[in-house]
DNA sequence: AATGGGTCCAACCGCAGAGGA
DNA sequence: ATCCTCTGCGGTTGGACCCAT
């Protein structure tokens, strides 16, 4: 009785994309702008559903999508949202927007998840003669999904490009030209507006976090960069200043309250030269575990900017633990 | 060189929510 | 209120690739 499948047309391909078919769907949006899927294997005849379409814009073509090895501190960014937020992948992208969330989930499921299993075991093999197990979030320790292998999965973090996906960054970056001259498109609102929204909500909420008060998928309200009209558009420098855990350097973890302990993540805006709206980038009430600290090393330098050495350090898991 | 197993990731699937008619 | 379309999201998978034998 259910909905048939979007994709399962006769004569509606599937499997990899050309880049033949890449350019006709770049160059159609190039057009109309992205939107309107429905529109799009009509108008450009290419053989593909409208969600294939607008999922290989999304995760592929859209400008601004940076692409191969993680870095350490984006490494800390997901592993510490993960831990926050559990698998909202695209909320987690939210905060790291030059990646998609499927990139995040694919990295979480293929590197990180391993990583962090390799570290729990770890942890908990010298958990016996000492309290160090208390530093494990419990977030991380609950997670059941966890699989065990402990392969090199390092050693194809560098494999990945292939030509075409090189090409595909190609038409990345062709379009980034077109993206900050194109008219704005309809589903484009202000990134300030946005955080402005999510503040209130924190306010509302009494500053807890839930999901619904991450940003979530900030690409699609990313502002342009040189906007024509002006007004109170953000540069793209400010966009990438008030980008959450850019520049944290403030994390209060206050346990006034018995039952929960919030956490409150402040950055200096200096850049744009606004440091009351924005600062409070993210608002956490967690729940109280037992034995839970409220802010273990593990995130202290997840959060720390200028750690990315120990989370190398960490992430290599060196023969130490 | 052949091949079999392991790994990775691009792409697909199915569901849910938003919004309009 | 209901239906339909569009879009977003998270989970899953198939094929390509790598490596050891």
């Amino acid at each position: 009785m259910g909905r048939p499948p979007c994709c399962d047309k006769v004569g509606v391909k599937k499997g990899p994309w050309t880049p033949e078919e890449d350019i006709i769907l770049v160059s159609y949006i190039q057009e109309h702008g992205p939107g309107n899927w429905r529109s799009v294997p009509t108008n450009t005849g290419l053989l593909r559903c409208s969600k294939s379409c607008r999922l290989r814009w999304t995760n592929y073509l859209r400008p601004g999508i940076k692409r191969g090895n993680f870095t350490p501190h984006e490494e800390g960014m997901i592993i510490h949202l993960q831990a926050l937020l559990g698998n909202k992948w695209a909320a987690i992208a939210s905060y790291l927007p030059q990646r998609t969330d499927n990139d995040i989930k694919n990295y979480w499921n293929t590197h990180l998840k391993k990583k962090l299993k390799k570290f729990q075991s770890a942890m908990d093999s010298t958990a016996q003669d000492s309290t160090t197990s208390q530093f494990i979030p419990k977030s991380f320790s609950d997670r059941k999904s966890l699989d065990f292998t402990t392969e090199s999965s390092n050693l194809r973090l560098s494999q990945t490009s292939t030509t075409y996906a090189s090409s595909t960054e190609n038409i990345s970056r062709l379009l980034e030209g077109w993206m900050r001259t194109s008219p704005k498109p309809s589903n484009t609102i202000l990134l300030k507006e946005k955080l402005d929204q999510d503040n209130d909500r924190l306010e509302n909420n009494d500053r807890r976090i839930c999901s619904s008060s991450v940003p979530t998928s900030l690409h699609c309200y990313r502002p342009k960069v040189e906007e024509e009209a002006g007004g109170d558009l953000m540069s793209h420098e400010d966009y990438e200043s008030i980008l959450p855990f850019e520049n944290l350097n403030n994390v209060v973890w206050d346990k006034s309250n018995s039952d929960s302990t919030t956490v409150t993540i402040t950055k200096d805006c200096q850049n744009s030269g606004s440091d009351e709206d924005h600062s409070t980038i993210l608002t956490e009430k967690k729940q109280k575990s037992e034995n839970t600290p409220p802010l273990s090393f593990l995130e202290k330098w997840l959060l720390d900017e200028n750690s990315t050495g120990q989370v190398e350090e960490i992430m290599e898991l060196s023969p130490i633990f």
